[in-house]
RNA sequence: GGGCCGGUAGCUCAGUUGGUUAGAGCACACCCUUGAUAAGGGUGGGGUCGAAAGUUCGAGUCUUUCUCGGCCCA
């Protein structure tokens, strides 16, 4: 027999998706028609979208975290252009800093160069190329994922429009008054008269002095604590004539011991933590004392202390302060702070106002500040701060410990906490703090946890620091008065500053003669020019004001930013304070963050676990579309999992999807006629399209209402289901009959034509933005005219007219029934009595309201049977549906395979003839 | 070490204010089909809801502790 005088589907599209050599040539297809410009022209007066490119560091090939962060803001930006808004995407790179620093210094390194022989801009220029490069590698990378932006007018941190914006960002903190000089502990080498980045730094052994040494309690509210003397522990007694405040942890349990051993400490009571009291007895060879209290640490609470020195000149008050980083691990479970050497003690000390001074200067010795022993260095001093103690009977005992400490990475030498001049924002003095907070309730956040993670630590954190003692980056334009050390303030500077660096770049600082800096106003003999430069998290916390404010296709305040949730510390919060301290409110509307990749079983994906995955070997085995289907199915609110077998999972479910799209596409020929929705009249359907109208209907409410949440997951899951259950498992295959055997005219089969028209229009809308390279494949298979590309489309407007309740009520009764049907098939084709269900009649007993219901439904239409009879149940049959199978008798149809007794009325039939 | 978030079938996810026997798709097993064919259909198995204790008539859901993991901080 012949099938020619069937309807066998028949398409170009492949079943086989060769994804990863098909994408390529489609970005080929969306460059060649500017597709980005013809988005803009077509979204014209539209209301904008504007999701704000948060910008990656220029530096190394993307790894998956930054895949996935650029994938989910493609599928977002392309799920508000085709909601109908002009969504504009300018994407960002964040270029200054340290890393870049490093690398530079590591080439130099290779070819035995040295960094201070190499004159600044020489410096700074490689640094220019060396981020220009990576942003060349970068846009290739993201363009292969699909992303759709403006690609050709990126933005930068290191354009010369930046770097002004920021020179003039800043100004507004100085003119304010928000922006002031104070000191700051960093690690510093003495030897190289340098501070050092963490990353610099190397831990070695090293021996330091240690001492116990005790401060008279000289208030508190507590008399019981009163004529003790509080121990603390240190490794570098040199800090002692820093100390300016003790710290106590109101968690532990502290004890008030009696000396009875004939030393200076005999009959003085002293306090520790009680845990610790056995090593410190041991350490310091005490053998009679008495326990005469214990007491909780909250009952330190505002208690004063007097420095060990006070009667040689350190004559002030020490305050006690509760802090959790004391502990038990070491020393006497009170620990002395000095806020100009460590960064514990300056942030606990700043929290309560008291404030770091440079107690060091650049060589190592000590300044005006100490009195005593001012100019001594401090690494010659522990000797003469031990004798001192001994002479104020201030120490109870010293000794020494070899523990891991830092050093230099180039001298080796030994590195201190020193208080260096630094800039800083304040965050109390003009609000920051609280306009900040403020920002914040009025922000969205998706998911809704990032709110308060943000808030808890605007709420905590301490001033902040925006300079640093480097070379790539913006300039901290600023002028000290040689004589009296004050900042000039003058607006006029600050622009005339920004001017040449719109023009020049922000190189010429580091050349330029300060005179052309400060214009005619003021001399430059009388000004220090700063050599500080702006750390790059207010370089990029002010890209609102170089990008969205400047930009005519932006707007501002963004409407969305989007970045991994390690940016509540970084960019959503250094954008927010720069954009509250400068315009009063964050520079967005709503934040969405998203989880880290991990690996399979949950852990990170580290090189010694080996269980990296690159993009780059997803694109070569699967392609992006499959990238960016594990990126839309994936819950992004937690920890986002991959490994080969969860990808070989969606790969399974593209798979049914493309076949899905396949079998319409068949059925079609690829001849694709669109259907006004607006002017179906229902009725002229069938029942089962118009029950599937109305599924339709049904997951578009769930598609938008998920779609306001960001909620793609579910979106995904929805329509797959839809397509694996409601079209391939049902529809498809009840209406291969129809669309194999009946006559191209016949009614049935044009409006199941019709009906496959409709939905593989909507399927490829609903698609589009996850599957952008796959939906584009078919769109351009059909030869739509008007439009060039997919992406140029807008969600389809589903009629309410499609819903229909009580069709839905009626419909899933039926197929339930349906479902009896094929567990009864089963049951003899487990038997071997039959093979497809073809092979079967059915006979269906049902209840009266069953029956009522079922009257005019085919069910050997609806269960694929060759027959079927309806009869009332057994009123005794205490179920509502019951199923019997018998093997169909007669002969097999040789257009419909249906196997009849008698004629077939199908055109063509043997049986006919 | 501290703060925050999380752990539901092999996998990706649903599980309203505590309330029947905890769901879906994929994967798996078996069967059918060979007219969606490196496809398609049917049926089915699979969960001490991270662990323990508690509150309650009743806990995946509330409380506490522990454990594992992630981010941030130190």
């Amino acid at each position: 027999m012949s099938k020619s005088n069937i309807n066998l589907p028949k398409t170009a599209f492949s079943m086989k998706a060769n994804l990863q050599n098909k994408e390529p040539g489609i970005i080929d297809y969306w460059d060649k028609i500017d597709l980005y410009k013809k988005l803009r022209n077509s979204s014209k007066g539209k209301t904008k979208f504007v999701l704000h490119d948060g910008p990656p560091y220029a530096n190394g090939d993307i790894h998956m975290g930054t895949a996935l962060n650029k994938i989910l803001k493609d599928i977002i930006v392309k799920f508000h252009q085709m909601k109908g808004e002009d969504s504009v995407y300018v994407p960002g790179w964040d270029c200054h800093g340290l890393p870049i620093e490093w690398k530079i210094e590591e080439q130099y390194k290779k070819n035995k160069k040295n960094k201070n022989e190499v004159p600044v801009n020489e410096f700074r220029k490689e640094c220019r190329d060396f981020a220009k490069k990576w942003i060349e590698v970068h846009k290739k990378q993201f363009k292969r994922l699909g992303v759709v932006g403006d690609w050709e007018n990126y933005y930068s941190t290191m354009s010369f429009d930046a770097e002004a914006q920021i020179v003039r960002e800043l100004g507004k903190f100085l003119k304010e008054g928000s922006l002031y000089r104070g000191y700051k502990p960093v690690l510093w080498s003495t030897v190289e008269k340098t501070a050092l980045a963490d990353a610099e730094v190397e831990y070695m052994d090293h021996k330091s002095d240690t001492i116990y040494a005790a401060f008279n309690i000289k208030k508190s509210k507590n008399k019981k604590l009163l004529n003790s003397e509080v121990i603390i522990w240190t490794t570098t007694p040199w800090t002692i004539p820093a100390n300016r405040a003790l710290a106590y942890n109101e968690n532990l349990k502290y004890v008030i011991v009696k000396i009875e051993d004939q030393t200076d400490f005999k009959n003085k009571k002293i306090i520790v933590a009680q845990d610790l009291l056995k090593s410190l007895i041991n350490d310091c060879g005490i053998e009679k004392f008495s326990k005469i209290l214990t007491f909780p640490g909250k009952d330190f609470k505002g208690t004063i202390c007097s420095h060990p020195f006070s009667k040689i000149g350190f004559d002030y008050d020490i305050p006690m302060l509760d802090a959790n980083f004391v502990t038990l691990e070491q020393g006497s479970g009170i620990v002395h702070c000095a806020p100009s050497h460590g960064p514990d003690d300056f942030n606990l000390c700043l929290k309560n106002n008291i404030k770091a001074e440079e107690t060091v200067n650049d060589d190592g010795k000590y300044t005006k500040h100490v009195p005593n022993f001012e100019g001594l260095h401090i690494f010659k001093a522990n000797k003469v701060i031990i004798e001192k103690l001994k002479e104020q009977k201030k120490l109870l005992s010293n000794g020494e410990l070899i523990h891991s400490y830092p050093h230099s990475w180039r001298s080796k030498a030994p590195l201190v906490h020193r208080a260096t001049p630094q800039w800083f924002i304040s965050m109390e003095s003009h609000g920051l703090r609280k306009k900040a907070l403020k920002s914040i309730d009025e922000t969205n956040f998706y998911p809704n946890k990032g709110k308060e993670r943000l808030k808890s630590m605007i709420e905590l954190r301490p001033d902040w620091c925006v300079s640093r003692q480097r070379v790539w980056g913006v300039p901290i334009p600023v002028f000290l008065s040689k004589d009296t050390n004050e900042v000039l303030m003058d607006e006029q500077v600050t622009e005339n500053i920004a001017s040449i660096f719109e023009k020049e770049g922000a190189d010429c600082w580091f050349e330029k003669d300060a005179q052309k800096f400060l214009g005619k106003k003021y001399k430059s003999e009388d000004y220090k020019k700063m050599t500080d430069i702006v750390e790059v998290w207010f370089d990029s916390g002010s890209t609102h004001a170089y990008v969205l404010e400047k930009r005519e296709d932006l707007k501002w305040p963004a409407s969305m930013y989007l970045e991994g949730s390690d940016q509540h510390r970084g960019w959503f919060h250094s954008s927010l304070l720069e954009s509250c301290g400068t315009r009063g409110r964050a520079p967005f509307e709503s934040i969405l963050s998203h989880g880290f990749v991990v690996d399979g079983k949950g852990l990170k994906m580290s090189k010694s676990l080996g269980n990296v995955i690159s993009p780059e070997d997803i694109l070569k085995k699967y392609g992006a579309d499959i990238l960016r289907t594990w990126v839309a199915v994936s819950d992004y609110a937690e920890d986002l999992r991959i490994d080969y077998s969860i990808l070989e999972q969606h790969a399974e479910s593209y798979r049914k999807i493309r076949n899905t799209f396949r079998y319409i596409l068949g059925n079609l020929n690829d001849k694709f006629e669109k259907v006004d929705f607006e002017k179906i009249n229902i009725k002229d359907f069938p029942e089962l399209e118009q029950y599937m109208l109305h599924k339709i209907f049904n997951l578009n409410l769930i598609f938008e209402k998920n779609f306001e949440k960001y909620n793609f997951h579910t979106i995904y899951k929805e329509i797959l289901n839809f397509c694996t259950s409601d079209l391939s498992a049902f529809y498809f295959d009840i209406r291969k009959d129809t669309l194999y055997c009946d006559s191209l005219k016949s009614k049935k089969r044009t409006s199941t034509i019709k009906f496959l028209n409709i939905v593989l229009e909507i399927l490829l809308k609903w698609f589009a933005p996850i599957l952008s390279f796959t939906t584009e494949e078919i769109y351009s298979l059909l030869k739509i005219e008007e439009k060039e590309s997919i992406h140029l489309e807008k969600f389809p407007i589903i009629p309410s007219n499609w819903n229909n309740k009580d069709l839905n009520g009626k419909w899933s009764e039926l197929i339930k029934i349906r479902d009896k049907c094929n567990s009864s098939i089963e049951l003899k084709r487990a038997s071997k009595e039959i093979g497809s269900s073809l092979e079967a009649n059915i006979k269906i007993f049902l209840n009266d309201k069953l029956l009522k219901l079922s009257k005019g439904t085919d069910f050997s239409e609806l269960c694929i049977t060759s027959g079927v009879k309806i009869d009332k149940i057994n009123k005794d049959d205490p179920e509502e549906i019951y199923v019997e199978t018998n093997k169909a008798e007669g002969k097999k149809c040789s257009v419909c395979w249906k196997i009849k007794k008698d004629k077939c009325e199908r055109d063509g039939c043997i049986l006919n003839n």
